[in-house]
DNA sequence: TTGTAGGCGTTATCAC
DNA sequence: GTGATAACGCCTACAA
């Protein structure tokens, strides 16, 4: 099927292209006769602007580009949910890419995004991105940019993230006042910011109520972050501490999970023989047994924000107004659920706002 | 910063756009000098051509476009997964729009994809979807265009898919032979066919083997097919059936989990009182207890090859070459863990090709 | 080997 | 109220 243009409405009905636009653009300069017979003409023959040809002249292309570390993410597949919502109301559409959390993949699709005239970019880093000239480029192209979750704090544009340190710091609180004293943490990679204060909000929480820190409570999940390494260091943990260990507070949802396994396998009971607490309220910890407590993160909300944010700097550079970086905290809550829990009759879930 | 063009280029340097062009795509008639300028100055002023304009001249967009239910999908997040490792190696880039399980929501996204000129689409249909007259829109468009995994057998064009009844009928076959007999199957809504073919292979599977059909143990979850209708319905059953049922078939993961549950909190032993057998190998099938039997649909491989498809029809469409549509049916496997079997020793999972 | 000219489809300016 | 014209940036047949 041949796509209609302008030029043909034009010529079927023997009036100008530029008539015609203006009438399928409601100007008030075009006689009411000439505008219905132009509409009538455009539905009949399903006409729909060429988008090239309007993003060619407006400078537009109604597309924002998302880049995130991987699709097969619960936390990320929620945000991405956020973001389509809200760019849907704003009439634009998405690019989805994602960088396998390489620099080098990430770097290129930056460019990508960029050749492709993309009139705003989201992006949550990858791991192992440690320079950031690929968003300074996005900056000085002078396209909206706007980091979240894994952002980098010498990024000079608009962030949406959740204080990592502050969360991980109420869940260890929490379990000390419990009652749980030697508290072991499972924590990711050294270089990821999010891991760096997961950890740091912990040995914080055990000095502010005078625990000792002590540094072989302390595992590395270096295997990706996954179930595994739960499962392994839970291992390794109980042949170095047997069973003096009170809780364990995991980077990730997903490791707690491994740890539950182990435990499964072994005979330990979860939580009297250990507590756990997660972090990131992945689906799977409410239909686990026991149910893990664990931190909300509001990946929906951090995906609408995100978006939101974005598209207002997009409108307002569109009207020449100023643009001030808008650095955003979602707070997080901590949802209390059997895996901490000792005693048998606690509410199945209560969520508290800190 | 002002983004750079063929024009400044030939400025600069007192030559003719044209010239600039060719010796940018490597044309044969440029001399070598002047090219080698020209490439010099490309690089250090960053140049980018405008996909606008490219865009808009060569009637490619370089894009395709995507539709699914949703997101938050394990299953989807991979299919997604798939075909964004597929796009970019055909230097591609991916339009993702979630249909929410709406006709009308998809109906629009079409329309937007179409009038974004994307090369082709890619859609799952949603649950709702019963009439076809924006695919045959795309047709009409000759925009190439695949269904997979929620598919429309009237539709003319390519699919990808699995095949449900006989992946059903595996999974009941496998419970009979362990000497299950009477199997519950808790189905999804009436509409969606393969929530019908499932039903049917599980029909076919107990007639085939000489087990009574029993439509009282059959029971739907009309709740979008949650972990609540898996719950219960694990309760309604074991109500009217008291503990007369060996196993039960689930038309997903999910539905298993819930009654996992249900049986935790009611001091049923799966597998041991009551045998389980889901549907589509969701992670978390793999970490809960007891580790879920299911049938793995291989999502990856679905994503990659509608994509590797679709880029194929694309290809041809521009080399005017004829097309000849595929229908794809991705082999299932069973992935047995110890939801479905009762001896205590068997191994933890073994995949079965059938 | 280089350049001229036309056109892709739309919109904006300005003259009539 | 209407339309001619130019321009967005690129590509390519054709001319020089």
């Amino acid at each position: 099927m041949r796509t209609v243009t302008l030029k043909q409405i034009a010529e079927e009905l023997n009036i100008s292209v530029t008539t015609v636009s203006k009438a399928l653009k409601g100007y008030s300069d075009v006689s009411k006769e000439t505008k219905k017979r132009v509409l009538d003409l455009a539905e009949r023959l399903d006409y729909t602007p060429n988008s090239f040809a309007v993003s060619l002249r407006m400078r537009q292309s109604k597309i924002i580009g998302v880049i995130i570390p991987d699709t097969v993410h619960y936390f990320f597949s929620i945000v991405i949910k956020g973001i389509l919502k809200v760019a849907e109301q704003h009439d634009y559409m998405v690019i989805l890419m994602q960088s396998n959390e390489k620099f080098e993949l990430e770097k290129k699709q930056i460019d990508l995004l960029l050749s492709k005239g993309v009139d705003g970019i989201l992006i949550s880093l990858s791991n192992n991105t440690k320079r950031f000239d690929h968003l300074q480029k996005v900056i000085k192209h002078d396209i909206p940019l706007l980091l979240f979750d894994k952002i980098a704090k010498t990024v000079n544009c608009s962030k949406v993230y959740i204080d990592d340190r502050k969360a991980a710091y109420d869940a260890v609180t929490y379990l000390i006042n419990k009652g749980y004293r030697r508290i072991a943490h499972f924590r990711g990679d050294l270089n990821p910011q999010n891991s760096i204060d997961r950890f740091l909000g912990y040995k914080q929480a055990l000095l502010d109520n005078n625990i000792p820190f002590d540094p072989k409570l302390v595992y590395m999940c270096n295997n990706n972050t996954d179930f595994d390494d739960g499962y392994n260091n839970a291992k390794q943990m109980f042949e170095d501490h047997g069973h003096t260990i009170d809780a364990v507070f995991t980077i990730t949802d997903l490791i707690s999970i491994g740890i539950i396994k182990y435990c499964d396998d072994n005979g330990i009971k979860v939580p009297d023989d250990l507590a756990l607490f997660g972090f990131s309220n992945w689906f799977m910890s409410s239909v686990i047994n026991p149910e893990l407590s664990t931190v909300e993160q509001h990946p929906f909300k951090i995906g609408e924000t995100s978006a939101e944010i974005l598209f207002d700097e997009i409108k307002r550079k569109l009207n020449d107004e100023p643009i001030e970086y808008k650095k955003v905290v979602i707070p997080t809550e901590l949802v209390i659920r059997k895996s901490s829990e000792k005693s048998e009759n606690n509410p199945i879930k209560k969520v508290i706002n800190l």
